[in-house]
DNA sequence: CCTCCATATGTTATTTTATAACGTGCACAC
DNA sequence: GTGTGCACGTTATAAAATAACATATGGAGG
């Protein structure tokens, strides 16, 4: 029921998998994996959808982790930054990411009428992107590619002659 | 000196051609191509970079025609609805379409020193993400594609080097 | 031990971006 | 002439993000 590629799953083994690589990341790298950090982490990680910065402080604010926007934004860019999660633009929403082990370049299949997220993977620097990009002259360092369309339940819901 | 693939060229030119390629395409389709719609779009085309709503509503203000968020947004949703210009959703901003005659799937170039855009063309619905959203059962009707990284101008002066 | 420094968090205030809701005017069809 | 649809005007507010400054904590080096 829940959107990862959009087909079910198990959450309690892809959010314990996630944290796991989290941790060990940050230790390899020195990195400072506060509770707070750790906290948003594992809220996107249950809730496993794109949530806005204000719904993760809203959680934040009821366990006592603190209550202002910075709180949120800070733990937010430092998940980001480490690609432990994702910022989804279109969505002004932030998403657990779906592949924390491998070296990606996310994409994502947003369906427009329940907003559920799939993270899969996409390499548009190569291909026309990569050499429109070369002919330009420009140097291409990230890349945010957002599919917008319809998931297949929503799909099927729309279409109840079958 | 503009970015337009990031390179200098004529703006009255192609300002002319945007504005009458919207025209025929108003005509064609019953649109109404009213005197506000018109100016966003002529702003847009006068700039040519990516601006805000309030930027432009600033304009607008200015000039005694409309002077509240909504006469803005309303004007971009119609040429973003038809395509006369794109939103950056990376930068909450708004760009007029490069192309206005060929039907496409816009792609953007934005510098992140200097936020200077270029439009080019992909299609990320073939390749990898086609195939992703395919095995998925995603309909995708549209996407997002741009890339972050450095206009040759900004790469130049970042390296006094040679 | 203590001081300096870097990093993380707490807090206040504000800015920036976007939309809801409702009213007005105008053109066109009937 | 009147209803209907569309664009625009206006008020108010929501939603998203950050600036700026204060406080705590923990390690490096004297």
């Amino acid at each position: 029921m829940d959107p990862l590629g959009f087909a079910p799953h198990d959450h309690r083994d892809c959010k314990r998998a996630a944290m796991a690589a989290a941790e060990a990341h940050c230790a390899r790298h020195g990195l400072n994996f506060t509770p707070v950090r750790r906290r948003v982490l594992e809220i996107l990680l249950e809730e496993h959808r794109a949530m806005g910065a204000y719904e993760i402080l809203d959680k934040l604010r009821e366990e006592g982790l603190g209550s202002q926007p910075p709180v949120a934004y800070r733990a937010l860019d430092f998940l980001v930054t480490n690609r432990f999660a994702h910022k989804i633009e279109r969505l002004n929403a932030f998403i657990a990411c779906a592949h924390p082990d491998a070296a990606h370049t996310p994409a994502f299949l947003i369906c427009r009428v329940c907003n559920a997220v799939a993270e899969t993977h996409a390499a548009p620097a190569r291909g026309m992107l990569g050499a429109a990009a070369e002919a330009a002259g420009f140097e291409i360092e990230q890349a945010v590619v957002e599919a917008v369309g319809r998931c297949p339940r929503c799909r099927a819901e729309a279409a109840p002659c079958h």
